[in-house]
DNA sequence: GCCGGGCGTCAGGATCCCGTCAAGACCACC
DNA sequence: GGTGGTCTTGACGGGATCCTGACGCCCGGC
């Protein structure tokens, strides 16, 4: 189970009750750390708890990031009570929403509900173009409806690109997740297999419309290219 | 979709705004006429909005009367507000628990949470393909309609594949639920009984359909492959 | 015009992984 | 004590995958 608030007291309140409650906790204090601790391959949450007033993401940018491969439930907390907020989180694919300040006995019967109910339905997990599809939850590829083999290095590197759509992923950022701290600098790993995914993905690999690269950043996944010039 | 409240107005204004947001409303005023409803074949609900103040029975025994063998969501209403009363509710098998008086959108949001997580499907005890058939209750596998005899580690690891259907299954998930955490490392069993799985299978094991190999990731349980070629 | 950095491409060889087979260990039952 | 079935373990060959270095291209700076 992984826990996202800012506060540190409540974080240290929500470890220590859910740990007496039985449950594996992991702990994030923002939007970043939480989706990092989330993919990571180890920790893997069955539930995340998420507060919606983080430092440095929005609370929803959060749960944007994790729906698109994470099924399992997520709870929202938020000191927002307004109906349109509840109702955005809601949709946005929360499960629960509980306001500050709770109960935490009712926080913990609705964690067990949630559980009880188990994941949500895997066809969520997709990310979508026009051209392929990414089933980050079935690790699947599938170019023209036809799917496609993708080794596991080319998998890692897919799937960290396809999890931030839109933004620009630094090439030390993805070599380290994708092969470790001490391959910060094998700059050239990253080209070999950008061209084999552009290979296998892209329309026309020469011309890249949705693998993009930044030279001397990094490379930039995008869900709607624009269409190709003519 | 079927709402149990003694409340006529309040009955008639959630049947109106339910059957505008596209869903089908069936009521009942009290707890016996909601069991025989919710019962009723021809209705079967695929959720139940659910008033705990009931005239005839208690909500929670409308709940547990509900819940041996309703699967889907129940969303409880109540004017209770007390923590102690929301425990009981959701570890009765309520699935969220709103306070009247509630805003009409938040609803409408909380029950599409609910539905989206899909009626938690109990898995047809069934998975058919076109060569063999799993019965996941009767622990039963059958090659051209000729039972098939498998032993207990070959069933473990085929019903682990067969419940993620399309879903690659990674090899440390595998072992782990077969052999036990301890186990992670012996990627060899695992090639041991894929083989022997195949072989009892498959149409063709040293080519197959049903059952693939990603190499390095885990493997696969495909329950349409495409054709064969040649 | 020259130069260097960064990128895409390609191909070859080392390494890892998988399928296969078979022999031994273990267990339950007779 | 014997027997059959099941599970482990090791070894081997073939194939896929990964790493690596070399080359050419583009572009901006000098």
């Amino acid at each position: 189970m992984l826990v996202v608030d800012d506060d540190p007291q409540l974080r240290r309140a929500l470890r220590i009750t859910l740990r007496a409650a039985g449950f594996d906790v992991v702990t994030a204090e923002d939007g970043r750390t939480a989706l990092a601790e989330a993919a990571a391959a180890a920790a893997h949450p069955d539930l995340v708890v998420l507060d919606l007033g983080l430092p440095d993401l929005d609370g929803t940018e959060v749960l944007a990031g994790l729906r698109p491969w994470f099924t399992g439930p997520v709870v929202v907390l938020s000191a927002r009570g307004d109906s349109s907020d509840k109702v955005g989180a809601l949709d946005a694919g929360a499960d629960d929403y509980v306001t500050k300040p709770f109960d935490m006995a009712e926080l913990l019967a609705r964690l067990r509900a949630a559980l009880r109910r188990g994941t949500a339905d895997p066809g969520q997990a997709q990310v979508v173009t026009d051209h392929f599809t990414v089933d980050l939850a079935a690790k699947q590829v599938t170019v023209d409806g036809v799917p496609v083999r993708l080794t596991p290095t080319e998998w890692a590197l897919l799937s960290e690109l396809v999890r931030n759509p839109g933004r620009l992923v630094g090439q030390r950022e993805l070599l380290q997740s994708v092969w470790g701290p001490a391959y910060e600098r094998e700059t050239n790993y990253l080209r070999v297999y950008l061209a084999q995914l552009r290979r296998k993905l892209e329309p026309d690999p020469a011309h890249p419309r949705y693998l993009h690269t930044e030279p001397g950043m990094g490379y930039r996944f995008l869900k709607d290219p624009p269409p190709p010039v003519g």
